[in-house]
DNA sequence: CGCATGTGGTTGCGGATGCAACTAATCCAT
DNA sequence: ATGGATTAGTTGCATCCGCAACCACATGCG
């Protein structure tokens, strides 16, 4: 009576959830993927360097190199060479990154009640709890 | 420290689990990605085409073709022409896919265990049942 | 019949992402 | 100090995937 394993629904769930909330993105410049992580990480944390942005989004620094580029044209974030260490940037929000900060969190969290419009909210702390231990066991 | 949303988990999970899955299929010819859906949805129900076999696995009819053409080039499904409409192909598993099924189960419920490593067995069937119900309010 | 419509499958294109190789700057041990 | 590792970031290449345009065959309606 189970027609997908955890990790197939997962992988389902995954997948329909990006594309929809890319579409919900687009119309402000912000293209799918982690870029959403991204801006997020630097509106909560302006000045970081592209590495320490690397481990908290948890991909790959090429993607972050990228996904920078693309914030960066399209308004939202500004680097400025660290006079400390040549090699790093450090990363800021524009004003247009500040001002949009209230709709993108609207935007993620209409997104996380979408995933979960089919639970009660004690099922959504159960389920965070259990994705989270997943996690936890996967990270190791 | 903000704890991670349950979309962002699912999506940190997804990526590792896909990235592990294909590692351990890679020396057996088979791709990551849905192809293994595939290979296994053909061994469950031989003669299908490639149409059923897209709603089966739920990705795109593109991805089907190209994951049919790689298993076929390694080895694992034969196509015929459909007699009775001959746009449409039969899918067939090879001897060689046939003798690989209980390897390819095994690696999928080691694929599964470790997804779940971290959590008893009431915990899984409760994130199984969890994550049922979030595929189901996605699909409406 | 014959053309319009529908359907199975393929291909082109674009986006996302990881790995590995590379550059430039920094750090460290001698 | 100086050469070898290390580190921040970039780029090339490969894979995966969806959408849309397209082709060939099938079906249905007049």
């Amino acid at each position: 009576m189970r027609p997908y394993t955890v990790g197939k629904l997962m992988s389902l769930i995954n997948r329909i959830g990006q594309r929809e909330l890319a579409e919900a993105l687009k119309p402000h410049g912000i293209g799918g993927g982690g870029q959403h992580s991204y801006l997020k990480a630097i509106l909560a944390n302006p000045g970081m360097n592209q590495d320490k942005l690397t481990g908290e989004v948890k991909l790959d620094k090429a993607t972050t190199t990228r996904c920078i580029q693309q914030l960066e044209d399209a308004g939202y974030v500004m680097r400025t060479v660290d006079t400390e260490d040549r090699r790093s940037y450090r990363l800021y929000p524009t004003e247009r990154a500040i001002a949009f900060e209230p709709v993108l969190q609207s935007i993620l969290d209409a997104y996380n009640r979408r995933l979960t419009s089919n639970l009660s909210s004690r099922e959504v702390e159960a389920l965070h709890a259990l994705l989270h231990k997943v996690y936890a066991g996967l990270d190791a």
